[in-house]
DNA sequence: GTAAAAGCTGACGTTGACGTCAAGGGCAAG
DNA sequence: CTTGCCCTTGACGTCAACGTCAGCTTTTAC
């Protein structure tokens, strides 16, 4: 398969494609002229790539996991960082429910117009969450400059 | 309260709240010497708007939002947009749950170094995740330039 | 054979939520 | 009064995952 092929079938541009060669998650052999060939399980991988992303899981990690995912079997340390992975996307999903549990009470709000008999207009429609009594020391963001909680 | 205290008990950077008064979502009164001066409620707010972008609201959208939360009730415009951000966040949701799966299975091939007794060997660790059976048209960006699917 | 479609390699642009540095002003303690 | 910490505005830097454009070669369709 020529790239976009593999573009269609897994729902990407080809840029994303050969992105996705340049940072070393997906290879592909050369014709003689130049032009990248691809084998079917190409498009699945594509398609487990794009799952990741859509994780909030980056590329670099991705890149880690790969080899695990190639070789069929993994090690402690891949057994270290799925684990890793899998805790952040399950805070993650945790921040979510709790963003989407104050939409939801807005919108309740939104539903009974006259003050009268609204029982969620005697609280905030967001909740305190306090994850932690004190707010967190002082670092706040990681070395890399990014917040160490929420999504990314 | 000083914006130093405000951003130590919400647990942000002062740079943080200086943008979001830049985007409108946080006001302030001034001090004649010019220093922001903040009331305590602006500790919850800051933390509602965390919460928002946690769950990848981006902060025009915020913005949109606000109005209502100050004003307690909403309307049908204020509905549209809650369920549509409502819709949304659940669509997140459903993709971190697949991605979580999809790392769940390949944890379990972590755990089972040798392929004889594992049952995972079977299987791809990846769901092969059909959405729609073709896959989406030619778009698949839209005008803003970036994915119309995925966390944000 | 020729034109359109598809690929190639750079290389620069975009977007959002801030980080970071520069150059100064304000204010309580000693 | 000066030391030191906090505050101000302004402006540029960052990072990721691509978009987009340019200029050129290859493959495909008729």
């Amino acid at each position: 398969m020529r790239i976009g092929d593999v573009a269609r079938r897994a729902g990407v541009s080809t840029r994303a494609l050969r992105y996705y060669e340049e940072q070393g998650l997906l290879a592909s052999q050369r014709a003689p002229s130049g032009q990248r060939t691809y084998p079917e399980s190409a498009v699945e991988r594509v398609r487990l790539i794009q799952q990741f992303y859509a994780a909030g899981v980056p590329s670099r990690t991705i890149l880690q996991l790969m080899p695990y995912v190639d070789a069929g079997h993994g090690s402690r340390e891949a057994f270290a960082l799925l684990t890793a992975e899998r805790d952040r996307i399950t805070a993650a999903m945790a921040d979510l429910a709790a963003a989407r549990d104050a939409l939801d009470r807005m919108i309740d709000i939104a539903n009974h117009p006259t003050a009268e008999h609204c029982p969620a207009l005697r609280e905030p429609p967001w909740t305190p969450y306090h994850p932690d009594a004190v707010a967190p020391a002082t670092p706040d963001h990681d070395a890399s400059g990014r917040p160490t909680a929420g999504i990314r």
